[in-house]
DNA sequence: TGCAAATGGTTTCATATGAAACTATAAAGG
DNA sequence: CCTTTATAGTTTCATATGAAACCATTTGCA
């Protein structure tokens, strides 16, 4: 049994965060909590990791990015998006053609390979997604919708 | 100007993620950017890292924890745990005492060195917050608490 | 033109991180 | 008791990560 400590007492002259009512605290401890359970879904499975996952999945949305467009997209950084890009060619996921008009651009796209997983990942993140919406009611989450909206602008 | 870039086309059998909708994605952007902000507050001044800062705030709110409890408080790993006290304890930040009947667990607390840090650097944090709060309107904010308590219980 | 500055992308290096092994102590059970 | 099992915390090892340096190419402009 965990014995219940004692907050430092009112008297106190310092004014401590309570982390549990601390937004930037309890985002990171939702996000960090779902991104995991959806890689939990794929991780091992398609030895896929959350980076590489992510610049999939920008690719099964837009085709023929280079890796700069690709690191815009997803918000990750140049070198991870680089590093992923190499593990997804060496794996046949992705395809790394050459821009006409410029050759330092790469042009991404899914190969066969990576479409097909893509196809089997995407369902089960969609699916975890729905599951953590399912916990709120049609309003509220209508005003997550909103206010996620309101904090990304 | 970067160019516009064609989605799949709808008649596709895949049925891409869009990430810029997808929940998950989404908070881990906000959360991201959010905490990021108030690391550049005080990682360089202070020399403190994230992990760093959350067992001191942890423990300007509880006074004695053992290592595990912070671990537990913080939703963080025991290693980073004991990474971070190790550093603190040896920047003298943090106190660690020997438990009287259980001499595996340690008793840890700020030092008044580590009280000053935490008195100028937890204003600094609730500032940030305050920022990312003053973009939603009262009723935001409501609700944006009340589905944060709803997906964390 | 031709050269400086900018851009796309990769590599290097130093640091951060987590899983698993390990040490020390405590609790539980025969 | 004394042996097994559990717990607190640290260390090791292998991997992940980002900043800065780097290479190649392209762009801007004198």
């Amino acid at each position: 049994m965990s014995v219940k400590r004692k907050p430092t007492p009112a008297t106190a002259e310092h004014a401590p965060l309570q982390l549990e009512h601390f937004l930037p605290y309890r985002l990171s401890i939702l996000s960090n909590t779902i991104s995991q359970a959806i890689a939990d879904d794929y991780q091992q499975r398609y030895d896929l990791s959350v980076t590489e996952w992510r610049v999939m999945a920008v690719l099964a949305r837009f085709e023929g990015l280079s890796a700069r467009e690709v690191a815009e997209r997803t918000a990750m950084d140049k070198v991870a998006v680089s590093r992923a890009l190499a593990r997804l060619a060496e794996a046949g996921r992705v395809s790394r053609g050459m821009h006409d008009n410029d050759k330092r651009r790469s042009v991404l796209d899914l190969t066969e390979a990576g479409w097909a997983i893509h196809d089997e990942v995407a369902p089960m993140a969609r699916a975890r997604e729905r599951e953590v919406l399912a916990r709120l009611d049609a309003e509220e989450r209508a005003w997550l919708t909103r206010i996620l909206d309101k904090l990304l602008s």
